[in-house]
DNA sequence: GCAATGATTTACT
DNA sequence: GTAAATCATTGCC
């Protein structure tokens, strides 16, 4: 179990900035936190994508104002979550402001709290390694469902901190986003951002720098 | 009201 | 490497 006194929650103002591929980018290496029935399970983001809903066409939000995509059109700092091919619910954080449907996905975390409750979560058959290296992996063994959109990551439910004992540089590696082929030319903008050298990414680098 | 589809994962050949 | 699973949201009738 991780000490949490040396983790300090992000305050609101830190998901306002209007650049959300540098959200996407200062948010490796924080802690993604969920309070689920009373269970603390807690995560090292290590992957993670930007989606900007006015000139990005993968944004589900882009040009679309839907019952599903309202949250994102709301204030940052809080969860979009939503349910992909019926099966993964694939967890998002809200930023910029009122207007700005702006949203970064997170794709994959590290364990580092809570890792009995994941595995039950994620079933016995599941390899450690693979208990979070992928979007809708992660929010299994965090337990965030489909009905969690909207929920203020400011609260105690989920939240995102960082530890106070750690800051240092991160060996950030940028790339092309995942499963967005549908977007054309958009696809290719280089808004995926990962630790290199991670084991819990979920896509191995395809070019060396 | 109804049919098409996807920011994925897993199992099988 | 390829294919199936599976359902809320969406767009059109």
């Amino acid at each position: 179990m991780i000490d949490l006194s040396t983790y300090e929650k992000l305050p609101g103002s830190f998901y306002i900035s209007p650049d959300v591929v540098e959200i996407a980018r200062a948010l490796l290496g924080k802690y993604l936190v969920t309070n689920i029935d009373g269970i603390i399970t807690a995560g090292k983001i290590v992957e993670t994508e930007a989606y900007n809903g006015r000139c990005d066409r993968a944004c589900h939000a882009f040009q679309r104002k839907t019952g599903r995509t309202r949250v994102m059109y709301g204030v940052g700092g809080r969860a979009y979550v939503y349910l992909c091919y019926g099966i993964h619910h694939l967890f998002n954080v809200v930023t910029n402001q009122e207007g700005m449907a702006d949203a970064v996905l997170v794709r994959a975390v590290e364990p580092v709290a809570g890792l009995e409750e994941m595995q039950v979560r994620r079933g016995a058959t599941i390899r450690h390694a693979k208990l979070t290296a992928g979007p809708g992996t992660l929010s299994q063994a965090l337990g965030i469902h489909r009905h969690h959109t909207g929920t203020d990551l400011t609260g105690d439910l989920i939240w995102i901190a960082r530890n106070t004992n750690e800051g240092g540089e991160l060996n950030i590696e940028t790339d092309t986003r995942i499963g967005v082929a549908y977007a054309g030319e958009d696809a290719l903008l280089p808004w995926r951002f990962f630790i290199r050298g991670n084991p819990f990414v979920s896509v191995k680098k395809k070019s060396l720098t």
